[in-house]
DNA sequence: CTTGTCCTGTAAAACGCTTTGGGGTATACT
DNA sequence: AGTATACCCCAAAGCGTTTTACAGGACAAG
């Protein structure tokens, strides 16, 4: 590897003169320095990160917590999604991302620590339990954080707007003539509690009166808990004329289900997802949905975590509200 | 941060015995080592990545390079099942991974460049385009790398048998009484050739006629591709009884057109897929399908890459195959 | 001619760690 | 007692950068 002392050799000039020429210091002359650089580049110099990291504190390198109770976040599309679009910005503007984890080898070692040893400059929290001692710990942590669909109140959160995007849908299936609409919801986060207080306070502003039948827990990404949600809701002696599942995957178990009873989709009963994802777009028919805008969420925490690594002082904690989409799709029927 | 001088002052030893300590030589005595790992501890010390990586020039870092024509490999639910494998083996292993990337800030580096700038110990490389020539060029280089699904001659390679999952599969359908065997394949890629090849001796094994219009070509991934190869299938004179997909995902496609033509799985028409994804396994009837041992090929990849850097003497280039496994389902009757 | 200022460039220290090459001290062996 | 042998431990160099403090020269102003 061609280190700057190389170059400097070269050249006839100090590392020093290298070092500010290469990182365009105001003090070396305009000539020497672009001579430099093209020695540099000629020789194939690349900075050697592990050294400027020692010396300056700071990595380039982003962590990142992600996991559900299965270990694995990755294999959630929504999350792979939002993770995507986070490691496309981060590398537009010159970091690179790293996985934390709790576990190096024979050490067990806390989220917290293991940023802390990689130096992380800061790190993107996600689809895990919030509540975890480890997580809180580097929440509170002097490392720059911001979380994802999530509030902490000492960093910035990004949140796809839950409440806003259930009342899309919800007025969206109201518009389309239905009344009696069944929500079926995940398990208890606080996403979950957004979308649940979003669908009653909608429904209330629309006049809809819901009955406490109709508001079912499942979990997500769980077709089987849907399908049992939607079996007690179809044998209900007042059956909904819609029914709201907790995200378009979980909604495959209820579909199954439906056909099933011999039941169709949407003549005989009218069905909406959430989350907007591949899947939903290429059912048949294709499912009324609200996409969630995983691109800009990624891309937000991704800008808002950099802001407030390289510019701490203007930097401020807040929540950024991320809009979702509505996809009409052709699984709510016009009664 | 608490450093080994820290240490050192606190235990009245130099750094180098701190050092040695800590890293468990067996030049310090038993008493004084156990004694410096204890203050270390409670001291809360943590070994400075980018120090050692300084020194040593090992960063217990290895780089990934996972990317599709879309830019996301991450959001292809095959490529995530391997890679979260590939991080859960490495981690246990004291490996962190690095997203490989070919931008960097201002900077365009090539994908070995940024492997070298942060000095990656090793490289896994799967779901690219492996004749882009910066994947060649990574591949060619000095840096350890081990691929997965694609064969380069100086590097090992992990590989899912798709010669025997079709196998398996054709076979499996042979033995419900299907002989009219339909195959729609995937774009053309080494996978893709290894499996039509497959279907077609096994399908010579058993003695079965394959038309040629019994055999199309779709897009991995993709439903609507696969769509219009179910459509034409479904329009011969005289149709296969048995229709097999590129992947779980794209019978989508596949199964609307069926049910558009009010058509039933398995009764009018038998069908399977490839990969085994948690979607295939909820859909009702339960699809007919090879899982592709995604946690198998992650930590063989792994294993072999780790392997080659902690002891090059004995690392082999190899070509490691990762068997598959039937899901039976119920998507291809009995006939 | 002196002083001050700008402009370029340099020397050297420091970041935190590992490792080489001894150097003491105690124990065992002649 | 003298010498060899372990056994522990240390000093110092060095990994590739960045950065501080400063030096030399040119030039302008006084």
């Amino acid at each position: 590897m061609v280190s700057m002392k190389d170059i400097s050799l070269k050249c006839g000039v100090s590392v020093a003169t290298v070092s500010k020429a290469i990182n365009g210091h105001s003090d070396i002359g305009k000539h020497t320095a672009q001579h430099i650089r093209n020695v540099a580049k000629e020789m194939g110099y690349l900075p050697n990160a592990a050294a400027r990291a020692l010396k300056t504190n700071r990595t380039y390198n982003l962590g990142v917590l992600f996991m559900d109770k299965t270990q694995s976040g990755l294999t959630h599309e929504y999350f792979s999604a939002v993770l995507d679009s986070f490691k496309v910005e981060a590398e537009r503007r010159g970091y690179d991302i790293t996985f934390i984890s709790n576990n190096l080898g024979q050490y067990t070692m806390s989220y917290l620590e293991h940023c802390r040893s990689r130096a992380c400059d800061g790190v993107v929290i996600a689809c895990v339990n919030f509540n975890d001692p480890a997580v809180v710990e580097l929440v509170r942590s002097e490392i720059p954080v911001v979380t994802i669909d999530h509030v902490f109140n000492e960093k910035t959160a990004i949140l796809s707007n839950n409440v806003q995007a259930v009342k899309d849908i919800v007025t969206y299936i109201y518009q389309q003539g239905h009344r009696k609409i069944a929500f079926i919801h995940g398990e208890d986060t606080s996403v979950t509690q957004k979308r649940v207080a979003g669908f009653y306070r909608t429904c209330q502003e629309l006049g809809i009166n819901v009955p406490e039948a109709y508001v079912r827990s499942a979990l997500y990404h769980d077709p089987a808990s849907s399908a049992e949600a939607t079996r007690a809701l179809l044998s209900l002696s007042e059956r909904p004329t819609c029914i709201m599942y907790p995200d378009d995957f979980s909604f495959i178990g209820g579909r199954n289900v439906i056909e099933e009873m011999g039941l169709c989709i949407p003549e005989d009963i009218s069905v909406a997802g959430f989350d907007g994802i591949y899947l939903s777009q290429v059912l048949q028919p294709v499912l009324t949905t609200v996409r969630q805008d995983t691109v800009s969420l990624g891309k937000e925490a991704a800008t808002h975590l950099i802001t407030s690594i390289e510019q701490p002082q203007i930097a401020v904690i807040e929540q950024v509200m991320v809009a979702g989409h509505l996809l009409p799709g052709k699984s709510v029927m016009k009664i």
